[in-house]
DNA sequence: ATAATTGCAAAGCGTTTGCACCCTG
DNA sequence: CAGGGTGCAAACGCTTTGCAATTAT
């Protein structure tokens, strides 16, 4: 148990809860996840580690803390980004992603409302759902103004 | 002209009412993307022409001609494969795709039913709508059976 | 004629992997 | 103290690009 560790419960027991081993990497990319107000990618969060928090942290180790993080359903990976996973701390309950195309603001919009449409689709071509991606790409309020 | 221009009217008569210009390369890849009953990448399109076809095609030019004709809208693009973005000739109406997980049978699905819920999103954010990708994966019915 | 298109090979870029070392449970 | 986790560098796979030769209009 070294410093980071000690300084946010709360992302130590996240990743307890999940049977996920704790280690200082793990709470590294956590932490600075919860930081972000919006979503980003494994390169840029290793790059914030690296440079602004001098960790010794290795790209690959971050990629392989998201990956392990979204199978335990930690994190959420969005992919509006063309070519590169976005990474995402998230609410529990399933819901999909309204992005602003040009601040990158996500909004997270609840299911209701979608899911008797999605019920009718699966029913009606004899499919076994299994999942369903929904990304809302637009311009925010904000961003319309200047 | 040459033979292979000959073959497809309808294709060439495609690129033409696009502005492309027609080339024996452009009429193989969307020969190719006709014949696919779902989707294909690049990469298994080009393999396609390569040794089915015995045709000279480089690969590049099925990136730079797949990419030109997705921005001109006569291919649509799906990115349920994992880092790799699949192509399809689709039909010109705003639609949808319900995709098999295991033999990646392709269902279009029209916007009916969605477009109120999608508008009430815009609105309720305050976002000028851009974009919405919607994929539906699941388990076609024969894909049950085996 | 001339500007666009092509094939090839090399470069780019995000991501993954092999391996020796380190640390958690 | 054993098995998982890590850092580094090299490998990977998809995609893009530079360039000289070719081709459509």
């Amino acid at each position: 148990m070294n410093a980071a560790q000690r300084t946010d419960p709360e992302l130590t027991e996240l990743l307890v809860r999940h049977g996920v081993r704790v280690t200082r990497q793990r709470l590294e990319v956590l932490r600075e996840l919860k930081a972000e107000r919006n979503d980003a990618t494994a390169q840029v969060l290793w790059r914030r580690l690296r440079e602004k928090e001098r960790s010794k942290i290795g790209l690959a180790t971050v990629y392989r803390t998201l990956s392990l993080l979204s199978k335990k359903g930690v994190v959420d990976t969005l992919s509006h980004r063309d070519g590169e996973l976005c990474y995402r701390l998230c609410s529990e309950a399933h819901h999909h992603h309204l992005v602003c195309s040009r601040c990158h603001r996500v909004v997270e919009i609840d299911e209701a409302g979608l899911s008797d449409w999605l019920e009718g689709v699966f029913v009606k071509h004899d499919f076994v759902a299994i999942a369903h991606t929904v990304e809302l790409t637009g311009l925010c309020s904000e961003c319309r103004e200047s």
